[in-house]
DNA sequence: ATTAGCACTTGAAGCTCAAGAGTGCTAATG
DNA sequence: CATTAGCACTCTTGAGCTTCAAGTGCTAAT
C-alpha cells in the first residue's frame, strides 16, 4: 500500500531523532535501549507508546534490532552506518585532550615514523580503543647511487641511495680479502648500469654487464645484487598496535573468548589489517563498520583510520578498532585532528627548509 | 616430635614418584588432581589410601595445595620448583618438531635479528604458548669512523662506523648549503676529535674543539652530534612476542580477564619483561615461577628464557610466557635445542669466513 | 605399613520461581 | 487522527534450592 511504501520509505525528523538517541545511548552503555530510557531526553518529548512505535518502524526499516522480544533495540550496522552518513554531531574536545594533543604536536620533531608512532599511542589514550600505526614503504624504489666504503680486508659498507628518501646501508663480509682499488671498480660499474633503474627491473643481462665491467671486483657484484633484493623484501608497509588490552574493556570482547582471540590473532598476523588500510581512500576518513570489512574476523568489529599526507604522497595513517558501538563523534574529531596537522608538520618538513636547528629535516634510514 | 620432623624433612622416593606424577597430570589437565586418578599410573602401585596420605604429607610440606576440601591437590610454586630443579625428565623431540627446528636452522641465513625472531616464532608454534625475542643492544659504543656523503645542495649523509658492528646513517638535510669543502672539514674534524671515544665521554669542550677544527663547516657539528645522541637513545634492547593469542587457550588466564588484561599490558609496556630478561643468567635457562618474578603482573605465569651467545656476547634471548602450569619438560628442550644451535651459527658467522657466498656474513644496520 | 570402607565436605550443574524490563496492542483522549 | 495510558504478554536474569559427583580424612581391618 502506498501508505507503507511512503512511511519506510525516507526517515521523518522524528525518526532521524529517535535513532540517533538510541545509538548514542547504546554506544554509551553498551546495552538495550528501551523506549522508556528515552522520554528522559529532553530533546524528545513523547510518550513511550510514541516511541515504541516509531522504534518498531525504525526496526522494520532496518535501522534498528531487537535482541529478543522483550529487550530494547540495539543498532544494525545499517544504523550504525546511517549515523556515521548523516546523523552524527561534531565532537568538542576538551581542554584536557587539546592539551595532550597539543603536546604531542608541539614536541620536539624527530623521525616521522616516531611521532606517528606516538600519535597512535596518543589516540589509544585518549579514544580507549586499540589504535595502529602504519607507516608505508614505496613499492616503487629507484637507485640513484652507489656508494662503498672500506671497513677491513674482510670488510666494507656498501650505501643505496634510492629515491624516496631511503638510504640503506650494508655491512658485507667477504670471504676473499678485498681492496680499495677492487671497491673503485665495483662502484664504478653499480653506478654505470644501476643508476635510475628501478629495482624490479633488474635484468640477468645487466648484471652479466657489470660483472664484466668490474673486473677483477666482479665477484662481489653478486653480494651486492643480494643486498639489492634483500633491501626491497624488507619494503613492506610496516603496522603496529597500541591498546591492545583496552578492547578487554567491552563485554563485546571480553564475553567472547573466541572473538577476542581472532582480534589478537589478526593484531599478529598484521597483513589482514594493512589491506584494510591500504585499500582505503587517501582524502577521507575511513570507516568500515563491523561486515563491512571483508576480513571475516572483522565482521562484529569497526576500523577507522586515516592516511596522513604530505605534499600529496602518504606518509603514514593512523586509527583505531574497536566494536561496532564506537564512539564515533569522538574517535573522528581525535582522528582527523591529528591527522590534520601531522599532514602538515610532516608537509612543511619536506618542502620548505625549517629555519630551526636542522632536526626537523632529518631522515634517517633505520626501518 | 622427632618423627614429624624426620617425615616432613626429605621427600622419600615415593613421595617424589608421587609428586611428580601429580604434577604431571596437572600440567596436562589443568584440574586438580585426586588420589583416584593416580592409582592409574603404572609406577605407582598404590591404593587410593595411602597416595592420601601421601599427599596429606606433601601438601603439609608445601609441596601442594588443595583449592577447596573436596577437590584434589594442585602443585604449588614450591612444588613446580622442585620439579623443574630434580623431578623433570627430558623430553623427546618428535620427529616432525625436529624437523620444523631444523628447517629454520638449517635455512638461509641472514641477519641475527631477524633469525632470533623467527626462533621465537617457531618457539610459539611448538609450545603453544606465548613466545619472547628480545635483540639486546650495547650499552657501550666507541666510535670508529665518520664518514660523509653529499647528497645535494642541502642535503648530506652521514656515516658513523662504531664498535657493536652495528652502522649508523642519517640523511642530514641542512638550511644552509652545503659543499664537498664543508663536508671535507667536517669529517676530518670528526675524525679527529672522535675515533676512540665512548659515546657517552663526549664532552662539551670536545664539542668547541671540533667547532674550531671544522673552520667554515663548524655549524654542522651540532647536528652531528645531535645525530650521534639520537642514535644512542635508540640503543634499546628490543623485544617483540609472538602468539600472544595462545594465552587464550588456557582457563588460567581465559577465564580472569584481570590476568589476561595485565599480561597484554605487560607485553604492551615490554619494559618489564626486557628487565626481567637482562637480569636473568647468561650460561644457563632461566625458569622464573610465578611469584619468583618480582614484576606484580607476573606473580601468576611462568617466563622461561634463554640467552644465545656467540663467542661470549649475548645476541639475542627467546623464551615462553605462560601459565605456572607449564610444560617444562618440552618447552626446556625446545628452547636449549634452539639456543644451543643458534649460538653455534652466530658463533661461527663472527668467527671465521664462511665458504659460503658472503650471506651468511652479511651483517646490515637496520635497528 | 597398607588398604578397604565410610561419613563428610564442597563445588558444579540443573531446576524452579519471582522480579523486572520491555514490548505490542487496544481503547481512550484532546 | 496523532498521541497516549493501560495492560497482558514475553523473555532474561538472578537467587535459592536440590542433587550429584568427586575427593577427602579417619578408623578399623588386614
Amino acid at each position: 500500500m502506498s501508505l507503507d511504501s511512503e512511511r519506510l520509505q525516507k526517515l521523518t525528523d522524528r525518526k532521524k531523532l529517535i535513532l540517533k538517541a538510541v545509538i548514542e545511548a547504546h554506544i554509551e552503555t553498551g546495552e538495550p535501549v528501551g523506549s522508556k530510557l528515552l522520554t528522559t531526553n529532553k530533546q524528545i518529548m513523547l510518550s513511550s507508546a510514541t516511541i515504541r512505535n516509531e522504534m518498531a518502524e525504525l526496526e522494520e526499516m532496518g535501522y534498528l534490532e531487537q535482541p529478543h522480544t522483550s529487550a530494547g533495540r540495539i543498532p544494525s550496522e545499517k544504523g550504525y552506518r546511517f549515523y556515521v552518513d548523516t546523523l552524527m554531531e561534531d565532537y568538542q574536545l576538551t581542554a584536557s585532550e587539546l592539551s595532550l594533543l597539543n603536546s604531542l604536536l608541539s614536541g620536539r620533531l624527530s623521525a616521522m615514523d616516531k611521532i606517528v608512532e606516538k600519535a597512535s599511542s596518543v589516540m589509544a589514550a585518549l579514544t580507549n580503543y586499540t589504535s595502529l600505526a602504519i607507516r608505508p614503504r614505496p613499492k616503487k624504489v629507484v637507485i640513484l647511487r652507489f656508494k662503498t666504503l672500506l671497513l677491513g680486508d674482510y670488510d666494507f659498507l656498501l650505501i643505496m641511495i634510492t629515491s624516496s628518501s631511503v638510504v640503506n646501508t650494508k655491512n658485507i663480509r667477504t670471504h676473499q680479502p678485498v681492496d680499495a682499488r677492487q671497491l673503485e671498480l665495483l662502484e664504478a660499474a653499480l653506478n654505470r648500469f644501476m643508476c635510475g633503474v628501478d629495482i624490479n627491473d633488474i635484468t640477468l643481462p645487466m648484471i652479466m654487464q657489470m660483472e664484466i665491467a668490474a673486473g677483477r671486483a666482479a665477484p662481489l657484484v653478486n653480494f651486492v645484487i643480494k643486498c639489492v633484493y634483500d633491501f626491497v623484501s624488507e619494503l613492506n608497509d610496516e603496522i603496529d598496535f597500541d591498546g591492545v588490552n583496552r578492547l578487554l574493556q567491552y563485554p563485546e570482547y571480553s564475553d567472547d573468548m573466541e572473538l577476542l582471540r581472532d582480534m589478537l590473532r589478526l593484531f599478529e598476523r598484521k597483513e589482514d589489517i594493512i589491506n584494510i588500510v591500504a585499500g582505503g581512500r587517501r582524502d577521507a576518513t575511513n570507516i568500515y563498520i563491523g561486515s563491512e570489512n571483508r576480513v571475516d574476523e572483522m565482521k562484529s568489529s569497526t576500523i577507522v583510520f586515516k592516511t596522513i599526507m604530505a605534499r600529496g604522497r602518504p606518509v603514514g595513517a593512523i586509527g583505531v578498532i574497536g566494536p561496532c558501538r564506537m564512539d564515533y563523534p569522538k574517535v573522528v574529531t581525535t582522528l582527523e585532528y591529528l591527522t590534520g596537522h601531522l599532514s602538515d608538520i610532516a608537509s612543511e618538513n619536506v618542502a620548505a627548509r625549517l629555519p630551526l636547528p636542522g632536526d626537523g629535516g632529518t631522515d634517517n634510514n633505520e626501518k
